[in-house]
DNA sequence: AGCTGGTCCTGATGGC
DNA sequence: TGCCATCAGGACCAGC
């Protein structure tokens, strides 16, 4: 359930349930070949510690202790959820974290395209995962219509895949890139290239809007999103143009159009977007 | 059968 | 021709 408002959505969820009791008693790691092996030595380095602070940075989920910092990714279909201490475990839940307090906090993973690894307090710019990513969208200065427009020059790729590119702006996925787009008013096959200063400025305020509303929606704008009580969201509505090929526009009513562009599904209006 | 939130890797392509 | 950057597509999986 993963773009950036699920994400934030979820860290700011197990912060809360969290507070203070927050000192883990052990990692206990059921199934460990998830996109990448889990580190075998992941749960020595973490048991006994107290997380001190739960962030999100691009589509990862930083869990911070004094010494490491514990990092997760949902890839397309992972959640956490807390359970008691006695509660059973479902099919796909492949790591458990035990809370000295009582509870557990479980990744679940159907696909398990989900990622969880570690690294050093002090290290994150040396993680080959987090070493390459773009600004954030929302709390970084650095992503403006100027950044954009300079970034995107002689790159001959679509705007679409352009903004979905980690690298060139973190936390936009495949949904808030068409809904981005559409806020903006572009087609999203227009080439990266081709964009003017005023169209790149467009695409860093819709994106920050669109992100944002998504954020006090609960971020449960996704198929199979799941907050950290377990309980499903309301994947519908919100959306713009998201998966409502030939409905009407809630702008204008002329019917939505798609394609599948660089292998994901794309939607946009054709006569509010040009 | 053909979709589905992400992203890593490989091999192909194109420019200099 | 060779090197480099960039790009498209496949791969990873389960579920509906």
């Amino acid at each position: 359930m993963p773009e950036l408002p699920e994400v934030e959505t979820v860290a700011q969820e197990i912060n809360a349930v969290l507070k203070d009791n927050s000192v883990i008693d052990r990692i206990e790691i059921i199934r460990g070949d998830l996109r990448f092996p889990v580190p075998a030595r992941l749960p020595k380095y973490f048991s006994g510690q107290k997380i001190t602070q739960i962030r999100r940075r691009a589509k990862y989920i930083l869990f911070e202790t004094p010494k490491y910092v514990l990092l997760s990714h949902l890839g397309m279909s992972g959640s956490w959820r807390f359970i008691g201490s006695n509660e059973k475990l479902e099919k796909h839940d492949h790591c458990l974290i035990h809370f000295v307090a009582g509870k557990k906090l479980v990744f679940h993973d159907p696909r398990r395209f989900g990622l969880l690894d570690f690294f050093s307090v002090g290290s994150e710019q040396k993680h080959p995962r987090l070493k390459e990513l773009g600004p954030e969208p929302l709390f970084q200065e650095s992503f403006s219509g100027q950044y954009l427009y300079e970034k995107s020059r002689k790159r001959n790729v679509t705007i679409k895949a352009f903004i979905m590119d980690q690298k060139t702006v973190v936390g936009i996925g495949n949904i808030y890139a068409s809904e981005a787009l559409f806020r903006a008013g572009i087609l999203p096959l227009k080439l990266a290239a081709k964009m003017t200063p005023e169209q790149c400025h467009s695409i860093v305020v819709a994106a920050q809007k669109t992100l944002v509303d998504a954020i006090k929606s609960g971020g449960s704008s996704i198929r199979d999103y799941r907050n950290t009580s377990g309980e499903k969201g309301d994947f519908q509505s919100l959306h713009n143009v998201y998966d409502r090929t030939g409905l009407p526009c809630r702008r204008c009513k002329t019917p939505i159009r798609s394609k599948v562009i660089v292998g994901r599904s794309t939607y946009w209006c054709p006569k509010c977007q040009s």
